[in-house]
DNA sequence: ATATCATGGTTATATTATAACCTTAGAGGG
DNA sequence: CCCTCTAAGGTTATAATATAACCATGATAT
């Protein structure tokens, strides 16, 4: 594994800005947000308890929603709910919407920065709802796989 | 129960869209819909088959999920990610793009009909991503649990 | 040093969803 | 009207996802 993985980098910037806020890193939850940077692909928590377990870092389910919880209210990873799986947050650990391309042929997913549709803040503000949390996710087939399908 | 009950209304007209397009309309589906028109609150698959059960209606889960995948195929559904249940689509039976208001508190779903926000639509545009199904949904607190909190 | 509290371990189980295979019943052709 | 074909549903078992509840450990702060 040469010095130069961007991944790795990710993560330890995703780490300093833990340390940062003065929020405890531990070794399983930097173990985690490793492999949800290394993964092409989003994970399923059983997934990762799968892989930790093989190497003998981490000890059940539980812990692994426990981190991953913990990963998603700070901002590094994202749970993306079509898929019941989870991806490392690629654009800044900063409290942002988020939106994803899945592709549901190759299984990778976009995930863009772009701001919630003001029809719905503009909704939500008429009715007086608050809105706390955004799940915008969009299936389909990116590029690659229209043109080249498998 | 009065004639004039708007959720069976509703049931009503869905039938009635089912069999103008030549689909079939069975009675556990018409019973599923139906629950789900009159249900308050977005229901869980094995909410819904708890209560068929009951009434002698369901055999197994297997049946309700299939029904679900149904009526959501045909448009008369919706399932809301964000909660793993499933709503009657109180905006018509076309394909439409809906959008969620979900009460974390009161479990009120509000459903709307607005377009998919443009930049979402520019993205996949742009990066050639052809979209098939896209998921919006805001969970948060409706004005009413917010003036009169539990 | 020790009390406190966040973290993680552990066991068990709840909840959501589907695979695989068989039976029934409705639609349509003869 | 009967037969065939197929869509729908029944049935059993199990997979996949998620959490409850309680205990052990180890960092932190005074």
């Amino acid at each position: 594994m040469p010095t130069h993985c961007k991944a790795c980098e990710n993560t330890d910037s995703a780490t300093k800005t833990l340390t940062d806020r003065g929020v405890r890193l531990t070794v399983l939850r930097r173990d985690v947000l490793q492999e949800l940077h290394h993964a092409k692909q989003p994970l399923g928590a059983y997934d990762l308890f799968d892989n930790l377990k093989s190497a003998g870092k981490a000890s059940a389910p539980p812990a692994v929603y426990r981190v991953l919880d913990f990963l998603v209210e700070q901002g590094l990873a994202h749970k993306l709910r079509s898929l019941s799986a989870y991806a490392a947050c690629c654009l800044g650990p900063h409290a942002h919407q988020a939106i994803f391309l899945i592709c549901r042929s190759c299984g990778t997913v976009n995930e863009c920065d772009i701001a919630a549709p003001k029809s719905l803040t503009d909704t939500a503000k008429s009715t007086g709802f608050r809105i706390e949390d955004i799940t915008i996710e969009a299936m389909g087939t990116c590029r690659s796989c229209t043109e080249a399908p498998n």
